[in-house]
DNA sequence: CGGAATCCTCGTGGATACTG
DNA sequence: CAGTATCCACGAGGATTCCG
């Protein structure tokens, strides 16, 4: 059922997928366009520090996936907005749970990796 | 509740937390972990790919957020197990709830994926 | 406004060799 | 076995400029 591959394993299908999902812009995109569809400057200002060149690589592999669908309003000047397909709004749900888990247990983290810094010399 | 801070913000708490859990490797060897405790080599040959410095930072890292334990035992030649924390072990939840989302979505989003290379001249 | 293209700089991370 | 220490290459990603 798995094909064989084992999770693990580099190029195992589902690691290939939580690949993309795993860096670091596409969790804030998804997070950011998770109530409504934005357009293009919109996401850059929710989503702090992102330059406009990782914003649109990100959306271009998001788009790739299926998981999010690019609007092109012809108009002066032009208006594009991205939302969130199904398959996107169905990954708010585990993304939500680690988002949840991080902000649960963000405090004793902090605060160990704040003890292991005085630790070392 | 929040402190006044924005998830999105790069310097909030639970996204400095978000970026270490986000991190390609750290999903990949926790996920190795949970069954049960394991030796340096054992993770090494579980998590494909990963180099032995990855390997040692990756920890270095979950060890400093107090999600894995480590633990010495003097003989020759040495042991070193480590072993996921309780802290560590509630990450798992979350994190099987994305890789149970990626494995149920890989085959619409990798034939996506294939489709748009052909589309790219 | 929403990009594409270019340049350039860091840091990530692999390979290798050595140590307790 | 379980690392540490170096060296090095490559690519991610920022800053800037230009275009439809």
């Amino acid at each position: 059922m798995n094909d064989g591959w084992n999770p693990y394993d580099r190029n195992c299908p589902s690691r290939r997928v939580l690949d993309r999902i795993g860096d670091r812009w596409t969790v804030l995109v998804v997070g950011a366009l998770a109530d409504r569809p934005l357009r293009f400057s919109e996401i850059t200002k929710r989503v702090d520090g992102i330059s406009q060149k990782m914003l649109t690589q990100t959306l271009r592999g998001l788009e790739q996936d299926g998981l999010v669908t690019r609007t092109v309003t012809a108009a002066v000047p032009v208006r594009v907005d991205y939302e969130l397909t199904p398959a996107g709004h169905s990954l708010r749900t585990p993304l939500k749970a680690l988002e949840d888990w991080a902000f649960e247990h963000m405090v004793p983290i902090l605060q160990a990796r704040e003890r292991y810094a005085e630790t070392a010399s």
